[in-house]
DNA sequence: CAATAATGATGAGCGTGCATATCATCTTTT
DNA sequence: AAAAGATGATATGCACGCTCATCATTATTG
C-alpha cells in the first residue's frame, strides 16, 4: 500500500480542507471577511454572553492560546468587548457588542449555504449519517455536559 | 438552533483536530517528530522520485506555498535533496534520501497505530461507511487521476 | 495563616495554510 | 525571433493551532 490516498487521516483532512474553503467562499461572496473559528465565538458568546476566555475555548473545543489570539482580533474590529472578570480578576469576561450581534445576523445565511455546499456531493441520507458518524468517532454523547 | 454543535463544519474540525492530535501522539508516542504533512509529502516522494514541488503539492492537495516551507523543512532535516530541473530550470525536482527511506520504514507503524486510533469509537462497519463517505464528498472518483 | 498548587491569560516559538506579489523561466502567439 | 502570457518557486503578510514558559491571581493544604 505505503500510499496517502487511502489514510484516514488525509480522507479527514481534504474534508476540512473543503469546508474551510466553501466557508470562505461563501461568506467572502457576501461580503465577510470573517474565519470559521470568528464565526464559532462570536456565535457562542451571543448564547453565553459574560462568559471567560478559558470557558469559550472549551465549549467551542479550542487552545486557550489560541482563542486568546482570536479575541483581540475580534476586539479589534469592535464585535466584542474584553473586560475583566469581577469574580475572579485573571480572568476576562466576554461580552458581545452591538456590531457583532448585527454581523452575526447578517452572515447566518451564508454560514447555512456554506454547510450544505460542502456536503453537496452527499444525498440526504449520506450527509445525515456522516454527521452522526463524525458526531461518535468525536465522542459526542459521552460526557459532553460541559 | 444559533448553535454550533449541530453543524457540519464544525463536527468536521473537531474530527481534524481529533486525526492531527492522534498523529501527534502516536508519533511522539514512538520517539519521531514529524507533522502530517510532512509525513504526506515523504511518503508521497517515496513513491514518486524526482518530482517537482509543484506536483507533489497537487499529489496530496496542498497549496504551493504550504508545500515551499514543508520541503525546505524536510531538506534541512536531511529527509529529501532539492535540485534544480533538468528540463524546466524553474522547477525542483525532489528526491527522498536514504534517510528519508529510513524514516518512514520505522515510522509506518505509529502511523498505522494513528489511523486506528483516531476512529476507535466506530466499529469497522462504521469506519468503511465515514471514509467512503468522505471520499465521495471531497469528490474521490470524479477525474482524479491526477 | 503561610506555603503550595492550580488556574487564567499572555508572550515566544514553530509549523501549517492560504492570498498576493515578484522574479525567473518556459510557452505561445504573432 | 520579439511580445505576451503562463508557470515554478519564493517572499511577505495574516490567521490559526499548538507547546512551553511566565506572570498574576485564586484555591488548597498543612
Amino acid at each position: 500500500m505505503d500510499t496517502i490516498e487511502t489514510l484516514p487521516g488525509h480522507l479527514i483532512r481534504r474534508m476540512q480542507q473543503l469546508a474551510v474553503a466553501t466557508f470562505a467562499a461563501e461568506t467572502h461572496a457576501a461580503g465577510f471577511d470573517l474565519t470559521p473559528v470568528q464565526f464559532a465565538a462570536l456565535v457562542t458568546l451571543e448564547k453565553n454572553p459574560g462568559i471567560e476566555q478559558a470557558t469559550l475555548a472549551a465549549l467551542i473545543a479550542y487552545d486557550r492560546v489560541t482563542i486568546g489570539g482570536v479575541i483581540t482580533r475580534l476586539e479589534a474590529r469592535g464585535f466584542l468587548e474584553r473586560c475583566v472578570s469581577k469574580s475572579d480578576r485573571r480572568a476576562r469576561s466576554l461580552h458581545i457588542t452591538e456590531r457583532g450581534t448585527a454581523l452575526l445576523r447578517t452572515v447566518w445565511p451564508a454560514v447555512r449555504r456554506a454547510q450544505d455546499t460542502m456536503l453537496s456531493n452527499l444525498t440526504p441520507d449520506e450527509r445525515d449519517t456522516l454527521l452522526a458518524l463524525l458526531g461518535k468517532a468525536i465522542g459526542n454523547g459521552e460526557a459532553s455536559a460541559g
